[in-house]
DNA sequence: TACATTTGCTTAACGGTGTTAGATTATTTA
DNA sequence: TAAATAATCTAACACCGTTAAGCAAATGTA
């Protein structure tokens, strides 16, 4: 009897529909424009039956956040693997970083909680984890003394995220003040190459 | 006829009180708590009176984001005035920042929308500017070579504010991962101690 | 085949939001 | 005192997230 997996199939698909309707709305008229009533029009429903795949609209979102780390991941990764030293693994994968919050704000704006009605778990989320311990991994390899403590790592590491998301948050916030697309990037490049100098200083 | 003044006086304590009632909610509640209702209520009026006061929700909002910044300045002024060196200057009113910022959480995420429903204007507000011009002068004293240019100084003060509100802004989202206080405050100062230092070499 | 049960989905509602229009009450003016 | 003006409230609109009840079609069972 396999009509109770096509059920099943048939069940997932609207489950993505209804966050693919979720993220749609988000992108064309951003985030405080998302309710459960828009994600239902969107897929020709009415909005209860929403709530036969997810608990709540935090349940949507936190389902979205964990998306945006997936694909965070997957750049964060890829530029990782494309250089050998330490110092150009680090600065690609902050360029990377970067890339991904302009590429896909929307995402960047769920999961940092830029301008953003933020949903209040998601605090050590897997996904999120993932991309801290690949960032955390290389930063470690900068340092040339051994063994390297965690405080150190994770001092780095702050400094670092700071910087670019602050940077991304600025820009997400207040888009096209007098600053360059160039401008920015050159702060950020400059930015990282001052802490990673830093480390063994 | 001195009634007119009385009666004057008496609409700008409402107005006072419609400001204080909506900080005392933020305060207490969060800022996904505030609404027409509750203010109407801690004022003892029905809803619809704030609109003779206020032309709507947002421009309660861009009120006491405009008292915010007028709070920031005051105490950026005064670590400035307490210091002679540019340097000195340089830390202490970044740091004077960031203590704004906790001290002033409500304000801080208003002024700056850390996890905060955003309200659209306030780009370019005039007491916004005062901060950042006086930030800006103390930027421009820092270099040697002169003239400095609006570009460099715009960069610099992007490179400072980035790393700042970052570090806040990590902190203000995700109160208490595994950064102390001394820790962030060593972050802080290095990073500002760094890009003074890079300024002229 | 006939009945009972489950499933999928909708309508209707609750309590909340920002906001506006109209009625009502109180105050001032003539 | 009567008219005009100001201050305030009630009621409503259209939205929001969410839940409960009900209907209709599909399914399982006798």
């Amino acid at each position: 009897m396999g009509s109770k997996e096509r059920i099943l199939r048939l069940k997932d698909e609207t489950r993505t529909k209804i966050l693919d309707a979720a993220l749609n709305i988000v992108q064309t008229e951003g985030w405080q424009a998302l309710s459960m009533r828009k994600i239902a029009d969107q897929i020709e429903y009415t909005a209860p039956i929403i709530y036969e795949y997810f608990s709540n609209k935090d349940g949507i979102l936190l389902e979205l956040t964990r998306r945006g780390y997936l694909l965070l991941a997957k750049d964060i990764r890829e530029a990782r693997d494309k250089h050998e030293s330490a110092e150009d693994k680090m600065e690609a994968m902050w360029i990377a970083y970067w890339n991904f919050a302009f590429a896909h704000k929307e995402f960047y704006q769920l999961m940092y909680g830029v301008d953003m009605v933020c949903c209040t778990v998601k605090n050590s989320m897997a996904e999120a984890e993932n991309v801290g311990s690949m960032l955390g991994d290389v930063i470690e390899s900068l340092f040339e003394k051994k063994p390297v403590s965690e405080d150190d790592i994770c001092m780095k590491y702050y400094t670092y995220w700071s910087i670019i998301h602050g940077l991304i948050s600025i820009n997400l916030v207040r888009p096209n003040g007098r600053t360059t697309d160039e401008l920015n990037q050159q702060i950020l490049k400059d930015a990282i190459k001052g802490i990673t100098l830093s480390i063994n200083s």
